[in-house]
DNA sequence: GCAGTGATCATA
DNA sequence: ATGATCACTGCC
């Protein structure tokens, strides 16, 4: 018996759907970035759910990094981005807009990635804004199981279609805000 | 070019 | 309690 949903062509490309495990965020954040970049957000409420490829990205490394905000150290709020990677570091920017990262690297090493566009949501506060991500997500982790998360749908991102460039909105890094740490998928 | 908006953190 | 500081956006 024929199921009532019939499979389209276009699910072909669907069937290639993988879960982005711990592993893959417990490395350094410049290159988790780079890696994000053709991965798909995927957001579930409800029984909707919404998937948008990641374009654009940003990795604040380290405590020494003059961008970071743990470059003050440990706070109630930088607390997430010492904790284990794979999980959401969730922050009201400029009394707004909600900021989206995932935290990378080693436990104990606060560092993150700043996801900034997804599909078609251009700009960290309108991605945030589109998927309806807010505090509730912060510090947990990213798994179906919390309604968001990160899936390897098979796309490959040839080099000469990334873009590296210095940071947004961080003039106040010193020699940190040359870096180039921010990372965008160009069509 | 810049106002709006509120959490966060230091200072007290 | 108060003040400075923002990993932004949209309208002037």
């Amino acid at each position: 018996m024929k199921k009532k949903t019939g499979v389209k062509p276009s699910m072909s490309v669907m069937q290639n759907r993988k879960v982005l495990e711990q592993t893959f965020f417990a490395r350094p954040a410049v290159k988790v970035a780079r890696e994000l970049l053709g991965k798909h957000l995927v957001r579930r409420i409800g029984k909707t759910e919404l998937a948008a490829m990641i374009t654009e990205v940003e990795a604040y490394v380290g405590p020494h990094d003059l961008a970071c905000h743990a470059r003050f150290g440990r706070t109630p709020r930088t607390e997430v981005m010492y904790g284990a990677a794979g999980h959401w570091y969730v922050y009201l920017c400029y009394g707004i807009h909600w900021m989206l990262n995932v935290v990378t690297d080693a436990e104990d090493w606060p560092a993150a990635v700043l996801v900034r566009a997804a599909g078609e949501f251009i700009g960290p506060g309108k991605l945030t804004k589109g998927l309806k991500i807010g505090q509730r997500l912060n510090t947990l982790p990213a798994t179906p199981s919390t309604g968001l998360w990160v899936e390897d749908r098979g796309i490959r991102v040839p080099r000469i279609q990334v873009e590296r460039t210095p940071r947004i909105g961080i003039d106040y890094a010193g020699e940190w805000k040359h870096e180039l740490f921010r990372f965008v998928l160009n069509a």
